[in-house]
RNA sequence: CGCGGGAUGGAGCAGUCCGGUAGCUCGUCAGGCUCAUAACCUGAAGGUCGUAGGUUCAAAUCCUACUCCCGCAACCA
């Protein structure tokens, strides 16, 4: 049996409709999902909605609706963003699932039976609208004279009964965590910047509330409910079936990795390890923090309204077009930017000028020349031998950019980009549509070899953009079972008959309305 | 001294951890080709790598100080 690999997004909170941040987590969790699959892993995706907390609650109020209602609502956006990005998920987790309350109460008595919860009182100034208790110098004055949380919402002297979580105890435990596996949170300045907090002492962390019931009950407490993080992340043990230990628990737990994004770290590299401490479970092999997208440079924000719907973007540009823009423009870990004409003008160079047109001319010349067969390769000579040769190095580069806990996705696809631009230069050293007046078996072999480069380099570029390759691929009539890694190393067949080349990428025009911007 | 990120040819970015001819894409210019999606190939111009010091045979890369920009203020990944 293969390798299990389980990677999991971020859950998101449904508390508006996706944007370009949950599309871009999607895109990147989804094609490294993919390319282990293509490795011959067995990988499984999980992704979900994390549906709880206040906030739900009074949306659904100030909508007139019910928060389930709205919950349903919401989380079916993020469902329909995920199938229309093609993101091969093998399961959609919603926090409100009765399986994920079990789930959830099941870890939450296996902290307990390890005696790190107990019941006390918490007073504080608390804002309701941030769901968070501040300290009093933290605290900001109002027009009014009145408190304000440092965001500006009003606070109010709470005393309240809670369940703590004996954080404080896990300090050293999660340090050497952190030392001994350096990858346990990556990239490198996401990990500074965890060990600083947790170097900086940590104290019990409030775990329950009682100011409203929308969440997983607190078994045998009645009136509280869990603090939104202890059952959110809980989702990534619910995916794999976890209370049931056994059957695909067993198999895939601990994740592979769980990609988040930056802002969310401490949840996933601080209180989510020391949870599993506690209950005695297998700690995730990585946390990685990707970085957020900027809008030309520009925090996207509603107040400039310059938030943009990725399903938008997808009709406007295209679902591989939008997948191969995030994941090759922007360095994975750092922040990175976006705007039509980017998009534009990386996919129409790499993708249309490069890689389709490489196909278009060589496929149009074996149509027309070859009675659409792939003709008989000659022996090779050096140009032939060199293409071949830095084509398996390729696969070793790309390997190895992802693999080792980094997915240097961006470097996998510069890799990539420069075999596709050397296949161009092979193509025009080479010269076929000239030697075919002069030496017609040397003109085949040249469309041979260049049929099954495009053929390999498909293959490697099939887990960022699966529906584009797949068309290639067809284009080179490859069944649908050799399409794997492992079938890089069987060139194509000579003689097979392929379909009429279309052109799988078209070249983009900027709409209209972005042109004058 | 709150925390962090950034400053590299016209634009956008790698490279900085592990010092040693400064790399990529776009754009510009000049050629080539005409198989192809106004595409493709070749070549060229263009950078004192934010500033000032220091370490070193050698610094974009290490050390020190400084300047400027941007996040951490929920719509948020």
């Amino acid at each position: 049996m293969s390798e299990p690999f389980y990677i999991t997004t971020a859950i998101s909170y449904p508390n508006g409709r996706p944007h370009i941040g949950h599309a871009y987590e999607a895109i990147a969790a989804d094609a490294i999902a993919r390319f282990h699959r293509l490795d011959g892993r067995d990988v499984r995706l999980i992704t979900g909605t994390d549906e709880h907390g206040l906030k739900m609650v009074q949306t659904a109020r100030d909508a007139g609706i019910a928060t389930i209602d709205l919950a349903d609502e919401m989380s079916s956006y993020f469902i329909e963003m995920c199938d229309k990005l093609n993101i091969s998920y093998d399961g959609f987790r919603r926090t409100s699932e009765p399986a994920h309350h079990e789930a959830s109460k099941a870890l939450w008595k296996a902290m307990e039976a390890n005696g790190d919860l107990y019941l006390d009182r918490y007073e504080g100034w608390y804002s309701v609208r941030d769901e968070a208790f501040y300290a009093e110098e933290e605290l900001e004055t109002g027009e009014g004279g009145e408190k304000l949380s440092p965001q500006g919402t009003p606070v109010e002297w709470t005393a309240e009964e809670t369940w703590f979580f004996k954080l404080s105890q896990y300090q050293d435990k999660l340090l050497k965590l952190f030392e001994e596996h350096p990858e346990f949170i990556q990239p490198e300045s996401r990990r500074n910047e965890v060990m600083r907090f947790v170097e900086g002492g940590l104290r019990d962390l409030s775990v329950s509330r009682t100011s409203f019931d929308w969440g997983v009950p607190v078994p045998g407490s009645p009136g509280h409910v869990m603090y939104v993080w202890v059952d959110a992340l809980t989702t990534y043990m619910t995916g794999v079936g976890y209370p049931d230990q056994e059957g695909m628990f067993a198999k895939y737990w601990p994740a592979d990795l769980h990609l988040i994004g930056k802002d969310i770290v401490r949840f996933h590299a601080v209180y989510w390890p020391a949870f599993l401490m506690s209950a005695g479970l297998t700690l995730p092999k990585q946390v990685f923090g990707h970085g957020f997208l900027l809008n030309r440079g520009e925090k996207m924000s509603k107040s400039v309204g310059n938030v943009v719907d990725p399903m938008a973007l997808a009709d406007i540009f295209g679902v591989d077009q939008l997948r191969y823009f995030l994941l090759s423009d922007v360095v994975f870990g750092k922040d990175g930017t976006y705007s039509a004409e980017a998009i534009v003008t990386k996919t129409n160079a790499d993708l249309a000028n490069n890689f389709g047109n490489l196909a278009q001319r060589s496929l149009s010349m074996i149509a027309k020349n070859c009675d659409g067969k792939v003709p008989a390769p000659g022996d090779k000579t050096a140009a032939e031998e060199e293409l071949l040769g830095q084509l398996e190095q390729c696969f070793q580069d790309v390997n190895e950019a992802m693999t080792g806990g980094l997915f240097k996705i961006d470097t996998a696809l510069d890799i990539i980009r420069e075999r596709l631009s050397a296949t161009n230069s092979y193509f025009a050293d080479q010269a076929p549509w000239a030697l075919r007046k002069t030496d017609p078996a040397r003109a085949d072999t040249v469309l041979y070899y260049t049929a099954e480069a495009i053929r390999q380099l498909a293959i490697m570029l099939r887990w960022v953009i699966p529906e584009s390759c797949d068309r290639m691929l067809d284009l080179l009539a490859q069944p649908e079972d050799a399409r794997d890694f492992q079938y890089l190393g069987t060139a194509i067949a000579q003689g097979i008959d392929l379909p009429a080349p279309q052109g799988i990428f078209p070249r983009l025009e900027l709409p209209a309305e972005e042109a004058k911007g």
